[in-house]
DNA sequence: CGGCATCCGGAATGATACTG
DNA sequence: CAGTATCATTCCGGATGCCG
């Protein structure tokens, strides 16, 4: 048996791919349904086409559903799947890892700042 | 307390973006060292440019460290820091999503290759 | 052996305007 | 409101050659 696990961590990039997916899966981790323009507001930096591009991509694979509402205005919502879901332990230790990190960060900083005071 | 984790997720992201800083760990995770040539032999498609370039990246950030011999020919072995370890959680979770995905994936081969049989 | 410098193409991302 | 179309730009990563 192989020890590298090579393929299984391409397969999982494959999916996770691209600047913005797993910020828009960190929100949509914790809503029942998100609508297109929270997702703007919640990632402002974000430019319309890659919030579609990026959308369209996860849906593709399953992780994330559409449901179209035909009324005026024009409602969408988008959700997490059942398979989507099983993102969420990769999320979870990136939101951890990230966490330790900013501390890590920031105590390393205060020797630079050091300088300045 | 905000409840959206984007933060963290894109503090993370910073240190790991890359086509090849998770095969990289991946690889360096089981082994106490390596040395540059045994990357290239574990990673066929990668080159040298950026290899050279993701190991300086991860030792910049502190996953990994780079201990040079002098001697001839040159050897440089590589290995992985106690912070660098403390990837390993999220290197599993994505180790154990991408074998469900790829089998997942295989399974919806199948109604594919149906026509062709 | 391990790695950097240079040049280069294509993919990824962005800005803006337009549409049902 | 929720996108798409188009054009511009940036940047990642590949090919090659040179060096200690």
């Amino acid at each position: 048996m192989s020890l590298n696990c090579q393929d299984e961590v391409e397969a999982t990039l494959e999916v996770l791919v691209g600047k913005w997916k797993l910020i828009i899966l960190s929100h949509i981790a914790l809503n029942k349904t998100m609508r297109f323009g929270e997702f703007q507001k919640s990632i402002p930096d974000i430019t319309k086409k890659m919030l579609s591009s990026q959308l369209r991509d996860l849906e593709y694979h399953g992780i994330i559903s559409r449901k179209v509402y035909n009324q005026m205005p024009l409602k969408v919502e988008y959700a997490i799947t059942e398979y989507g879901e099983s993102l969420k332990p990769i999320l979870d230790t990136l939101v951890h890892w990230g966490k330790n990190h900013i501390e890590y960060m920031s105590s390393q900083e205060k020797k630079v700042v050091d300088s300045s005071g």
